[in-house]
RNA sequence: GGAGACUUGUCCGAGUGGUUGAAGGAGCACGCCUGGAAAGUGUGUAUACUCCAAAAGGGUAUCGAGGGUUCGAAUCCCUCAGUCUCCGCCA
């Protein structure tokens, strides 16, 4: 959620971050002056509201001395103007309620402004190509097979199984692949927990409160699965509860900083996918992933970022893997961002770039929804940057290793996995 | 799931209708004391919003959450959540 501060003293900041989400201009103008005078409103209600109470207050203390000296009459004559001003304050209560309700409406529903190094776009074909690992593509024969069809050669998914189970999207991993998961995952949380991060098991189910504070309400309601019976979302990652983790503390300095990792598995209903492109292992309704996640002082995130794409990298060569990296423009930015880069891994027999990691500095938006702050110097309270990057979620690896270290023997584990899978050929 | 007890500030803990944002203690911070430390001692020690150009200083709200009764609620009533104990069920 934007700080109302930016809106009273930084407006230009505002006007060009909501013109990177594309944002019309006549569109800008509306929000940023609806924004202003419900704030104005709120606050001179806030204040009308403050003198009405304590009015009443004051008179309050003088009926009881009246009541206590005797004095009925007089004391009758006060209960009277109290009765007034309790019904003055009720309104004044309730418009400062709607106010700051439909202040908050909007706010909430506002994206988050994107660094000045954030290029302008409208869609993913804008995104800057930031990183390449390697220069040339690694090349298949004619008759390389897709991930899915791999998987039908030697036993690491079934689709059809889930389906049986549960419904479509829900891969029952088996066999060599089931230990192939399992290998990924702690070399994930192996790695980071050598890069300092302190793991978490999180829950898989989260409040509303939760998924408000890390903006999946409201923004991304319907990509939840949602427990109607007991009021709870399921995690479409581990981001959600860990970061949550820090709702409503006042850190100190010298807390910073803060670096926590979780593998957990993740659900996403991804309604309206549908395609070749969701074929396989390529978007699946429950997937495993080792998140990491930061909470920085403000001047320390964007280097702590980069100190996060840095593991990743480390993360895609050890596995060696052919990867880019792109830089988001403003148009293909989840909301909560401030700057993105997604990682993207080579998936040779589908000829296809895939998604594997997306590593995100928030800023204050996280922050000012879950109040996480830390006392300054000065003792005054400030917003944390809070980060996070997936290190690295599973299935589009899975797809990718099938697919680039396909052999006429099986499937070529790479060096640095062959200590947790326990064998070198998947087959 | 059933029955009961409980939920106050960083922590412990007083407080059953009227200057209670809240006694007392501990902790913490700073100072005094000390050769240094302990002990002792003094001061300070919530958050949010708001008024003021700003500082100083005001105001309002907050005693699990929300609502109600009352001129006035931490204190009375209702709803919800959580914690603990016993019973039931259970990996």
């Amino acid at each position: 959620m934007l700080q109302l501060a930016f809106f009273r003293e930084q407006k230009d900041r505002v006007v060009t971050g909501l013109k990177k989400r594309n944002w019309a201009d006549d569109a800008i103008e509306n929000t940023v002056n609806t924004v202003l005078s419900l704030d104005d409103k709120r606050r001179s209600t806030q204040t009308e509201l403050d003198a009405t109470l304590a009015e009443g207050k004051v008179l309050s203390k003088k009926i009881g001395d009246l009541m206590k000296s005797g004095n009925h009459t007089e004391g009758a004559a006060l209960k009277a103007k109290v009765a007034e001003l309790k019904e003055k304050s009720q309104t004044l209560e309730t418009q400062l309620d709607e106010a700051i309700k439909s202040l908050d409406d909007l706010l909430l529903s506002m994206p988050n402004l994107p660094h000045d190094t954030v290029p302008f776009g409208k869609s993913a074909d804008d995104n800057e190509v930031w990183f390449i690992a390697q220069d040339q593509l690694p090349e298949l024969s004619a008759d390389a097979l897709p991930h899915w069809e791999v998987s039908h050669k030697y036993p690491v998914f079934d689709l059809e199984l889930g389906v049986k189970l549960t419904g479509g999207g829900f891969p029952v991993f088996r066999g060599k692949g089931a230990k192939l998961v399992r290998a990924l995952i702690q070399f994930f949380l192996d790695e980071a927990a050598a890069a300092g991060y302190e793991e978490i098991v999180p829950p898989l189910m989260v409040n509303e409160a939760s998924a408000r504070g890390t903006g999946q309400i409201p923004d991304k309601e319907g990509q939840m699965y949602y427990i109607t019976a007991d009021d709870l979302y399921m995690i479409p990652t581990a981001e959600v509860p860990v970061t949550n983790i820090l709702r409503d503390v006042i850190l100190s300095e010298k807390d910073f900083p803060i670096r926590y990792c979780a593998y957990s598995q993740c659900f996403r209903r991804e309604a309206g996918s549908y395609g070749a492109h969701v074929r396989g292992l390529n978007r699946v309704h429950q997937f495993d992933k080792v998140e990491i996640v930061q909470f920085t002082h403000p001047e320390k995130s964007y280097e702590a970022l980069l100190d996060m794409v840095e593991h990743v990298k480390g993360l895609m060569s050890k596995l060696e893997l052919p990867y880019r990296i792109l830089k988001l423009c403003g148009g293909d930015m989840g909301n909560a961002s401030a700057m993105t880069f997604d990682f993207e891994a080579w998936s040779a027999a589908q000829k296809r770039w895939l998604e594997v990691s997306s590593v995100s500095n928030f800023e204050t938006f996280q922050a000012n929804r879950m109040k996480c702050r830390y006392r300054d110097a000065n003792g005054k309270t400030q917003l944390v940057h809070t980060l996070n990057g997936s290190a690295l979620a599973l299935p589009r690896i899975i797809a990718a290793l099938l697919e680039n270290n396909q052999t006429t023997e099986g499937v070529r584990i790479p060096k640095a996995l062959i200590p947790y899978t326990k064998f070198e050929i998947l087959d």
